[in-house]
DNA sequence: AATCATAACTAAACCGATTTAGCTAATGAA
DNA sequence: TTCATTAGCTAAATCGGTTTAGTTATGATT
């Protein structure tokens, strides 16, 4: 049992390709290829197992049916759920979905465009580094269909499909107040990403000028933020600062931060309550269940690729999507509020 | 700025495609061409920019450098975390990943095991739902590079990278037992994965015949478990049943389990001790913070790869390597050791 | 002067599809 | 009877590369 072409097809019935082709795409009908020739054909190939080569079709074509997708990591759960959406979604539509991990290094995600657009996907799907300016401009330039998802250049115009961070944060912060929580800290990296900045601002403005603390914000490093939490957890609970709160950037410092409170006795939410942005799956579960700000990853993975989807079909008309969504406050018992 | 192409190279250089072609591809100095023309294709290459497409290539190297990946679901942390790994390995050795989800469906799998093959890519890495024999067979038959991971088909021979499921589980009950929990539940699903049946054997011979009491063992079914893990629950913790403790057969049931046995008012590990096969990122923050059984992930990415890399390489002579890793159990304080 | 090697390069086939442009025979209308 | 139309099909170009099997010019060898 061979492999079995269009060729193949063709000569065992005494046809042309063409003939072939056009049937097995559907296209029959339109091209007066009388039933019976249609019904001789469809049997063949099912029988036969045939199956097109989707290379040559893709070279001549000009299409794929394939959409790539640049995060920083799969193992990361926030991305592994949008992923699983873009895939899902994709798939409704009748595309594949090729993806590659940037690991937050721009070097890295510079060469998976280009790769990606060597593969001749149809359009990217990017959360990119951010510090990527010179390939999002090329896209632009040779317009290629994109969307930025939960990183955008805020200088650049695109296609962009972000959560709102600046609220989610102050609707969070403004919720510790609300509970008599006034020194309030947050932990956050110092990767520049516009999406911590949003968030360090909605904080800010939450609290207002007057109780600002420079003191109670730490900003970790990307590479070392795990060794850093620990000293950070140490200045913020030393006992001139009086904190009563944090507010965590992203899921994975809470677990750390959590881990290092835990360490140094400090009691959540008596001591000091805590919120988190994004969460873990279990993070109803920990002791205690934690306060976060979540993420609609559905609703970005969907707006995502119907955006592309449209930006593929209307390459002419270039029109920039920009959704912004908003985040939901899931309130657990980690601010103390019960 | 428009595209360029090999053939746009030979003419502005008044050379020829093949010349191009192989001095682009590193093989100009075996094939003779002088540095002083192999350094003007590299330049402009360069200079313009030029990206070879891929479709074209792997159409005619019949190679893609693509190997496929076909899992239950991306969005699940372990499948995400293997994915993480087959991806960076892959990547090591300058392959790309395209993935898919079969949402567990026989039905699923089976169409995207054919349009991976469509997509030509060199070879195919498979979480299974251990229900499509006749894919497997087939892809047997045609010779085609495959590894199966974290599930396998017992009775048909392929390459493969599993877990000692039965042993992580005996080893987990055996310590429950030396604890002094002799009347240990197994909350598991009913969805027939060899992976289960091997976990719920584990369990078993760790009791020993005179302790197995069918009572104690639920088993879920797939589509419906969150509901039946409430009933479960509940009939488990039964005075009359004594039970003091759970071993759960996957993260998402020990999470879901967790939160019934709270419901409950049941203290763990006072009332009852709990294992869980396979964690959340947050287990150690849980509480209690939770004992499990954990898989290697990343060895089996990397296994999956090589072993994948090497039948492409060696076509011709089938060898199948079977590894199974062995699990490694965390103790935490929800067995009460402490 | 004839022969041979080698350096440096190329024409053309090929991978497996899609698609444009056009052909032939049969039918129907005038 | 003739011409136009249409049903039904096909030849060949094309997509953008790789690769096989040469070719040509030059210098060395005898």
């Amino acid at each position: 049992m061979k492999k079995v072409f269009l060729k193949d097809i063709a000569q065992n019935l005494g046809l042309s390709k063409t003939t072939v082709s056009l049937v097995l795409n559907d296209k029959g009908d339109e091209n007066k290829i009388s039933a019976d020739t249609q019904k001789k054909i469809l049997d063949f190939a099912e029988i036969h197992n045939y199956r097109p080569n989707q290379l040559a079709r893709g070279l001549s074509r000009g299409k794929t049916e394939t959409l790539g997708l640049i995060i920083p990591n799969i193992s990361d759960t926030f991305y592994a759920m949008i992923a699983g959406h873009i895939e899902r979604k994709a798939k409704e539509f009748g595309y594949t979905v090729v993806f590659s991990s940037s690991n937050e290094k721009t070097a890295d995600e510079e060469k998976l465009i280009q790769e990606m657009l060597n593969r001749q996907v149809d359009g990217l799907i990017i959360a990119s580094t951010q510090q990527n300016h010179k390939d999002i401009e090329q896209l632009k330039k040779i317009n290629f269909p994109f969307v930025l998802i939960d990183r955008h250049y805020p200088k650049i115009e695109t296609n962009y499909v972000i959560v709102d961070n600046y609220g989610g944060v102050k609707k969070a912060t403004e919720h510790l107040l609300k509970l008599g929580r006034f020194k309030i800290g947050f932990v956050s990296l110092n990767s520049g990403l516009e999406a911590l900045k949003q968030r360090l601002m909605g904080y800010k403005d939450a609290l207002g000028k007057n109780r600002i603390n420079s003191n109670l914000i730490k900003e970790l490093s990307s590479d070392n933020f795990k060794e850093e939490m620990k000293l950070a957890i140490r200045e913020l609970i030393q006992l001139h600062t009086g904190i009563d709160a944090i507010v965590f950037s992203t899921h994975y410092l809470t677990a750390l931060g959590l881990r290092e409170l835990k360490k140094n006795n400090i009691t959540v939410p008596d001591d000091i309550a805590i919120v988190s942005f994004d969460e873990l799956s279990a993070f109803d579960l920990v002791e205690p269940p934690i306060t976060s700000i979540i993420q609609p990853v559905n609703k970005i993975g969907d707006n995502a690729v119907e955006i592309l989807l449209h930006s593929i079909a209307n390459k002419n008309s270039v029109v920039n999507k920009k959704i912004i969504l908003e985040t939901e406050l899931i309130i657990r018992k980690s601010c103390g509020s019960d």
